[in-house]
DNA sequence: CTGAAAGCGCTAACAG
DNA sequence: CTGTTAGCGCTTTCAG
């Protein structure tokens, strides 16, 4: 049997409400005691069990973090802020991989608020349906979304300016003297890829009327990014610059170029969106949006502890900026 | 106030632990009453307090993974994998970055013991001392190692077979007529690496006498392999092939070599390890040792939760195998 | 098959 | 400043 708060109290001759309080570092007890209790909790080897104490305190001291996959390195960054933050503030983080998987992700939903979790930070809750959101209000656990969603909601919000960026890469390119461009994007069910490209349309209308600007939509992958620039390629031979709506698809991009001749910066600028790590090392290295991840994550925990801690907690939407890396695979024409 | 399971009881008019037993789905109950039960609970939104749960069974159903970064990918793979597993299991996982420093490691460690996770699968127990690993053993929770441990240890162990690793890269790099081979690696303190080595040498031991090897030891980042790659090329001109500790490595000997002009795979064969998601992308797309990084991290949980739920536990470890993916930094000299 | 009762280990008023 | 007294919500003998 592990030594209980029970067991320090009898080696001390106290009670155990005193240990718990030695413990826990209250003021309202003699400085004496205090050590005398510790000393023995010590010399006990005396491990505090946290799930008694959150059964009596109705706090766990943990967080869930639901996104799709940690193996996208965009989320890795923003696990890893998000971890930091959470052992900074001294709570635990529990993973979950939901896929954007209505069904995956309400299983994990449910699973954290039984295990009673203070806090949630969630990749989106685009893919839940109304009644699903629903419920998870009904839980009424505090959630931060990594994604703004378009409608209007009770989730605080934690994004990058994904307007902005996509403003930023329309801008670039037209200064280096491009006039023929094209968006490569996903799903606009996809409310950053969206925003992207909102961005992006903008420049293009603010740069004047003689632009071409052809948009493509497909799966928002390295896949999908090679088969949107074969098909522009076909369609549109005279393109000049191409602005993906993510890193992954600008590799995509990159591939396809090298296998029909066009060459990169040379003759086709490419801009993607992300600063993955990878960006700087591929080759040619990629000119991309950067939008601060680690930041985010770490933002998002310190929203959801401020939010846990207040007595009638605001939400909250914290919008970063991002920043246009530049390096290779742009020229001007 | 949450609806609890004397709410439900009440309900139904029942005994609290008659619904214990209908919601545990426990035999030994008339199905008459188990549906009555389960259409209450059902209806009064009954959400199970697993904490209070955890306190009355003493087990918390969540475990410990506790490794360095998981934005190295090489980490975001096997949680991924070991989420998985989790998942399948009906265990959480608790996510905790700990950089192989060892006073980061064992505060998650003590903190994850408090929260009586039921087992926890590490990253390595390198960064620890004898006094601190002593200590883990006195808590007496299963663990898992990602990194076989030179010493013989209680715990159990998931590993890639990074011995035959090296010594396919050595052989490989030979049979491509190869005799002035290197191999760029980080501390010997580094379990993994360290057996890398060991298979490369003995490839080239077993390849003859002719074959000259030169071994450099510095960071195993990129940019270790940066520079040691460069004082390669001044100590060793002729060396016609480099075996790098890991795909980090490798990109780094793939800079230098394009700063020093030194052209790959023409004048230079480059091999790595790990199969990072971007060896393929990367130009050359790189020749490197693949290790299952999914499987180790889902076979992880599944020999920890069959830990957990054996009477006496065996120790066991598993070792995967490994595969050379031959892409295009290599060639025949 | 079901109810009663006794905890799991800790916290939190409330007295003294 | 410290002890007493109730729980927190659920499981689990032990009777009936």
């Amino acid at each position: 049997m592990r030594v209980t708060i029970r067991d320090v109290a009898r080696a001390c001759a106290v009670d155990v409400s005193t240990v718990s309080r030695a413990l826990a570092g209250v003021r309202g007890i003699s400085d004496e005691t205090r050590s005398r209790v510790l000393e023995a909790a010590e010399r006990l080897s005396y491990v505090p069990n946290r799930v008694a104490r959150g059964l009596a305190t109705g706090r766990s001291q943990s967080l869930g973090l639901l996104i799709s996959d940690i193996r996208n390195p965009f989320f890795a960054d923003v696990a890893r802020g998000a971890e930091d933050a959470a052992f900074a503030a001294g709570f635990d983080l529990i993973l979950g991989n939901a896929d954007l998987e209505s069904e995956r992700q309400m299983r994990y939903i449910r699973s954290l608020v039984e295990k009673r979790v203070d806090g949630l930070v969630m990749n989106s809750v685009t893919a839940l349906s109304k009644t699903e959101i629903a419920e998870l209000v009904s839980y009424r656990v505090p959630v931060v979304l990594l994604v703004r969603p378009r409608s209007a909601s009770a989730f605080s919000t934690v994004s990058a300016d994904n307007f902005e960026g996509g403003r930023a890469a329309g801008t670039y390119l037209l200064g280096l003297g491009h006039r023929n461009v094209a968006h490569l994007t996903g799903s606009p069910r996809h409310a950053n890829l969206w925003a992207r490209g909102q961005g992006f349309r903008k420049a293009v209308q603010d740069g004047g009327s003689r632009v071409r600007c052809t948009v493509l939509r497909g799966d928002h992958t390295q896949q999908g990014g090679s088969e949107l620039a074969r098909r522009l390629f076909k369609s549109n031979p005279e393109v000049t610059a191409i602005f993906a709506g993510n890193d992954a698809m600008a590799y995509g991009v990159l591939r396809a170029a090298a296998e029909c001749g066009r060459r990169i910066p040379e003759t086709l600028s490419l801009i993607g969106f992300d600063n993955v790590d990878i960006s700087a090392i591929v080759h040619p290295p990629l000119t991309t949006i950067h939008q601060p991840r680690y930041e985010m994550g770490k933002a998002s925990v310190e929203i959801l502890v401020r939010k846990i801690h207040e007595a009638n907690p605001v939400t909250e939407h914290r919008v970063f900026g991002v920043q246009l890396v530049e390096r290779a695979s742009c020229r001007a024409l």
